[in-house]
DNA sequence: CAAAGTCTGTCCGTAACCGCACATACGTGA
DNA sequence: TCACGTATGTGCGGTTACGGACAGACTTTG
């Protein structure tokens, strides 16, 4: 999205995480992050790096991948606005994983020193973080096995499926090309699975340009994984006390 | 092991990260474990379920496993004396795994409640604890890639050299059957890719009776994931000060 | 309109592994 | 010693996806 509801809010509640928080620390939290955008293939941090901010997405995908020495990637987790990208956060510590982003679009950035006295003041924040973290955790462990066990016409629904969810639109852009990589797939497998897709109405491809025409039926070819996912992250604001529509100041 | 330096000890100091604390703090710690002895195949939690306890394990081996709904599991992390089982751990929250027994061992147990007060009273310890967690998640991402990109003779031989790191023996028990399922391939595929390994004089494997002949020649056959995991893991307690022997009380 | 670049559909030989089956070898206990 | 259960080695057709290549279609740029 490119126009917010008002300058204030800067999509501050479009993050699923900070909007579970208590109004008043969401209008603290406000005061500390920042909107940046993140065109597509944008790197957050790379495996091993310390991670100096933590970024709450808005819209837009990011995806958690492993490199490998041969320079393939693989796809194991992808963060939208449900989620948080940098956790677990150690003071100068380092994740395993690159984040890049999927799908161009927003987040806001909070710097680590700020998302760690965070964290250790706010026991709602730190319920919250500590129990995406668990989450995200279940999504990696789903992600190895589905890696392992499913076909690629399955988890290329469920990449669309995830992706779907995240960006809010019925339209996004991502390269065969580039699904190939998250996928750990070669182009050409990801263009037979992607024509059965659109031969069977699911969706439309041209050019990188993906539309969603049939959920329901991505979903019944899609694996389990999505599901297990989807549930697993649900639950992490789910248990957080409901929150109201954001203040209108 | 089946014997103990002392009574007192446990094998108290046998578990890496809890050898890493001050000495100080090991010797409180000491007062809230329990070792428990885990025959192989048992569950320590199952997915989702809320978890009571934590494990430190002091030898054998403990494999995290997704389940799927057909039944099949795959393994996404292997832990032993230099980790953790039961991590993240969120109070009322469970993992979206099964934790499982694969070589026999002893674990030093200790009650979810006690840890989570113990990792708010002691800074070292939390930062042990979060640090591991940051290994596991770099392990699980590490797996996830594996299983997508690496052979079964690749995924084979790193699954022995993880092993064989833990269980501080040459020797130990695992029928191809059990590996199937870890490394979710078909027992006859573990059986030739087992073979191919015994044959080259890397190891030797009667019956569910593996012996490691050659570590470096299976290092050679496996695949890099091996010595990332690894080294990310013995970062967690290099890190941390060096600890000197235990008391001799 | 022309040219260059990008993206997609398709093909083919090959490799790895599945899914299943069967025979053999080892170990235990009667 | 024999019988039985367990564990392993092996074989074979079928499937999936690799690895590499090529042509066509669309888009952008000049």
């Amino acid at each position: 999205m490119s126009a917010y509801a008002n300058a204030r809010d800067q999509g501050f509640s479009r993050n699923r995480i900070l909007s579970a928080l208590p109004p008043g620390e969401r209008q603290q939290v406000f005061e500390v992050v920042k909107n940046v955008a993140l065109p597509i293939k944008t790197v957050l941090f790379e495996p091993g790096a310390p991670i100096d901010a933590i970024h709450f997405p808005i819209d837009g995908v990011i995806s958690l991948v492993t490199p490998l020495n041969d320079g393939a990637i693989v796809e194991v987790a992808t963060i939208g606005n449900e989620g948080i990208v940098g956790v677990p956060l150690v003071p100068f510590g380092g994740l395993a994983v690159r984040a890049i982003s999927q799908v161009a679009g927003h987040c806001l950035r909070m710097d680590a020193t700020a998302f760690l006295e965070w964290a250790e003041r706010s026991t709602a924040f730190n319920a919250l973080v500590e129990s995406y973290t668990q989450a995200l955790f279940g999504q990696i462990s789903q992600a190895a096995a589905c890696n392992r066990l499913h076909s690629s016409e399955e988890r290329l629904s469920r990449w669309l499926l995830m992706s779907h969810d995240r960006v809010g639109s019925d339209e996004f852009m991502i390269t065969q090309e580039f699904l190939g990589q998250m996928l750990a797939a070669r182009r050409s497998t990801v263009s037979v699975s992607a024509g059965i897709l659109q031969r069977a109405g699911l969706i439309r491809y041209v050019r990188g340009h993906v539309t969603i025409l049939d959920r329901a039926g991505l979903e019944a070819v899609s694996c389990e994984c999505y599901t297990v996912i989807k549930t697993e992250l649900d639950r992490v604001v789910r248990r957080a006390p409901q929150q109201g529509e954001p203040p209108t100041s």
